[in-house]
DNA sequence: TTGACATAACACCAATTGGTATCATATTAA
DNA sequence: TTAATATGATACCAATTGGTGTTATGTCAA
């Protein structure tokens, strides 16, 4: 069924709408961070940074575990999954684009043989 | 390199954060529409549709074709390429994840067999 | 040519967003 | 216990967003 997950799907979008959130998705796959890591990488407030991590984890795109008086901030690849399944659903589309252009560059260079 | 495409991703991130453009990206896979094709669908006005349409095309997410006094509306695969190229960088961790995941109830089965 | 149609272009509004500064709370270490 | 640390929570602000209504423009058909 067409349309399947969205729903789901618009938590993991919305969060990966702002580019300072996608940046913190690649630092968090390399290493799990603390709050307070995550600041030191940005010029932006401790406050603005969690405010992006709280959307990050409505969206299931990371998970927060407390240890001690730090919380640790993990990516949850699987929630990244909603938004590529959802993506995915496109990509018969530009296989049948490239595709065609494939078919049409191999046109192209029959001709030009043929006048060679 | 981490993070390559991140600055062309941005249109195309923003353009998907909205559930109503998500919704006409899946109505123009199945054929090409014209705003007021498009308007009939929703229950939004026509300036509203019209700007969707607009950080959908800025997304280059979709092109848009003059014919007479219409302009047709067409789905570009390869412009959400873009986010899937990026998204499709973490497959490796949701994989290593499913893959624990797998292992972890390969494991639970043995145990079961062994106390049968 | 003239009316109807398809769209573009504004100006405007309420809600959301990304950011700040400030204050409160909980935990660690001396 | 007490000071330093790590974080959460709140109030506030400017800019953006998703929506509206209205007006202007270009194109088709009788």
């Amino acid at each position: 069924m067409i349309g399947a997950g969205h729903h789901e799907a618009q938590g993991a979008f919305r969060a990966l709408a702002d580019p300072t959130r996608r940046d913190i998705l690649l630092m968090l796959s390399r290493e799990d961070m603390t709050i307070g890591e995550v600041v030191e990488r940005f010029d932006i407030t401790r406050a603005a940074v969690k405010k992006h991590l709280t959307i990050l984890e409505e969206g299931a795109l990371i998970s927060v575990h407390a240890s001690g008086r730090e919380r640790i901030n993990r990516l949850e690849p699987l929630g990244l999954k909603t938004a590529t399944d959802w993506l995915n659903y496109f990509n018969q589309f530009w296989d049948e684009r490239l595709q065609a252009l494939q078919i049409a560059v191999e046109k192209e260079e029959k001709e030009k043989a043929k006048k060679k």
